[in-house]
DNA sequence: CGCCTGACAGACT
DNA sequence: TAGTCTGCCAGGC
């Protein structure tokens, strides 16, 4: 058994990231707390940074509270970011940041009550 | 064991 | 609204 993300942490936040559901995204903070993390932001965008490819995370729809995308070098440049989003149906401000209100996943939407 | 870093967040000016 | 400062907490040295 190959040794990679032994820790704990890591291994709950990426459980976590792994639930979102395309169309949906997810802050930083978020994803600490419900992880059983809060207040963990930072560590969860370093967990992001060490996101071995094996787990196939959606971390491209793991965004900062303000709505705003990650920096250029991540994801081959924010428009990249950006247009992998829209093909899942997020939609931005004119200003480019993400419609947050109407895309930010919460664990109760993934109930289906009918 | 101490000090610095970081794909953050929230308060403050 | 934008720019700055401080608090977070694990990882790396």
């Amino acid at each position: 058994m190959p040794v990679e993300i032994n820790q704990k942490f890591f291994n709950d936040i990426y459980a976590v990231v792994a639930r979102i559901p395309a169309g949906k995204v997810a802050s930083y903070g978020q994803i600490g707390s419900m992880a059983g993390y809060p207040g963990s932001a930072r560590e969860v965008g370093y967990a992001m940074a060490h996101a071995p490819a094996k787990r196939k995370l959606p971390c491209h729809r793991v965004v900062n509270s303000q709505g705003t995308l990650a920096p250029e070098p991540v994801f081959g440049g924010q428009a990249r970011q950006r247009a992998m989003l829209e093909e899942e149906g997020i939609t931005f401000y004119m200003d480019g940041r993400i419609h947050m209100e109407r895309h930010t996943w919460s664990e109760y939407e993934q109930l289906s009550f009918f």
